[in-house]
RNA sequence: GUGAGCGUAGUUCAAUGGUAGAGCCCAGGAUUGUGGAUCCUGUUGUUGCGGGUUCGAGCCCCGUCGCUCACCCCA
């Protein structure tokens, strides 16, 4: 019997580890240089938490989520994002949402029951960040330029930061008015789908693909334009702290997003070198959703970044592979014993070594050595054993010298790669 | 949920319906203590699975499972 993973899940071996480390690794340097502190969150929760965070209407809620009943009967969900999560840890905790400003960032697996394809898997990874407390549009900009940092810092080129404001409970509603009487009026030019977004989610009309639709959005009434005052001179500073930042976007005032929690600000990261997908990070203000989920009414802002999608975009430029401090060498088995002391001395030393056991010919340990990407071939035979000396070979320059037994560790540390 | 393409060695791919092969990888070697180049030798398969057609199927037909890509949606 044999088994295969899941459809949708992924291994990822030890030759595309150092991608993935460069990835959270400068997530996690930025979201500290931002003053940001990592909060580590449960992969299950009440399914109830999804329904009512990501809105009930939703693909993600309505046709994706994995939910199964624990022992009790209750209703789990693998976790489909991490903000619904980030939020209830947070109200749940008088700790932290008694702050002024909370600052939160997570890196963890998120499950979504999807057709699997390019850039998009049912166990993906994401890493976010979350920002409560504060209704300033200089926080906004912060989320954004800490995106930004990030890409850049990986090396992404060619991508289009895309912003765009939905407005607020105050002047949304009057817009969606002027949305649904526009396409009410080109109703039977709109597809199936469009027909019943225009009752359940007339947003999402301006993202549909299909000609009919596309074509109707051209004449279609603009949000920014019904913007109320507050909602206007916020979308603006955001724009002008960007533009004071050296960020470069693009205005889209089309840019609506799936889940339902979002109000104010909304932002993508998009490329076109994902295939079928775009986004590789997006995110936005969702001032209403603290209070949805049970807390004290709290203005709030995050993003999430897909590292699976990250890594599609930087694994053209490979990090170094992970190597080896040492591999040992023995010219006979008699000296295996020896040899393997001296492997357990340096790694209480910290040097990171290894050696073959097999007893078998120099030339093919040598070999092994290489394969593992060695920095030193540490080698061991009569004169050694006599000396009380190592042979250290550099496999860079081939040169090779003799140090004293006591003085090897020193200079492997000192000549580390 | 919908559509298209593809399943042959660890991997990348060959094989007019007529004995399943090559490169890479892996293992060993090219004299006596030394890796990456070169050369030599060697290992590896129920051709995804199950039926059918045929004297004969990796190849044709049907089913099934899986993978990939795209739509939808999203990070």
């Amino acid at each position: 019997m044999s088994f295969t993973k899941a459809p949708g899940v992924e291994d990822i071996f030890p030759d595309r580890i150092p991608v993935w480390n460069r990835i959270t690794a400068s997530a996690r340097r930025n979201f500290e240089l931002f003053n940001f502190r990592e909060v580590i969150i449960p992969v299950m929760e009440y399914t109830e938490l999804f329904s009512r965070g990501i809105g009930d209407e939703t693909d993600i809620v309505s046709k994706e989520m994995f939910t199964f009943e624990d022992r009790g009967g209750r209703s789990l969900t693998l976790r489909p994002e991490g903000t619904a999560s980030v939020v209830r840890a947070y109200n749940e905790n008088g700790e932290y949402n008694r702050l002024s400003v909370c600052k939160l960032f997570y890196i963890g697996s998120m499950f979504r029951a999807e057709r699997p394809q390019k850039g998009r898997l049912r166990q993906f990874n994401q890493f976010g960040a979350e920002l409560f407390g504060d209704d300033s549009p200089f926080y906004d900009y912060e989320v954004i330029s800490m995106m930004n940092s990030i890409a850049i810092d990986l090396g992404i080129l060619n991508y289009e930061l895309l912003i765009n404001s939905i407005g607020c409970e105050e002047c949304r509603p009057a817009y969606l008015e002027k949305l649904k009487e526009y396409y009410q009026s080109n109703k039977s030019v709109l597809c199936e789908d469009c027909v019943k977004r225009l009752e359940k989610n007339p947003l999402r009309i301006l993202d549909c693909k299909k000609d009919g639709c596309k074509a109707l959005k051209d004449a279609a009434p603009v949000l920014p334009e019904f913007l109320c005052s507050s909602c206007a001179d916020h979308h603006s500073s955001v724009k002008s702290y960007l533009s004071g930042a050296g960020i470069a976007f693009r205005e889209d005032p089309f840019l609506v997003r799936g889940l339902d929690y979002y109000a104010k600000t909304t932002f993508e990261f998009v490329t076109t070198a994902l295939g079928g997908q775009n986004a590789f990070a997006a995110g936005g203000r969702y001032n209403k959703l603290v209070e949805i989920l049970g807390g004290k009414p709290t203005p709030a802002v995050g993003f999430a970044a897909g590292i699976e999608r990250l890594m599609i975009l930087t694994e053209t430029n490979p990090p170094a592979p992970l190597s080896l401090d040492a591999f040992i060498i023995y010219s006979d088995e008699k000296y295996f014993q020896h040899s393997a002391e001296l492997l357990r001395k340096l790694r209480m030393e910290g040097i990171s070594a290894d050696i073959d056991p097999s007893g078998k010919s120099m030339k093919s340990q040598m070999k092994k050595m290489d394969r593992e990407n060695a920095r030193f071939a540490l080698i061991i035979g009569d004169e050694e054993i006599n000396e009380k000396t190592v042979t250290v070979k550099d496999t860079a320059t081939r040169e090779q010298q003799k140090i004293s037994e006591g003085e090897v560790s020193a200079f492997i540390k000192n000549n580390k790669r």
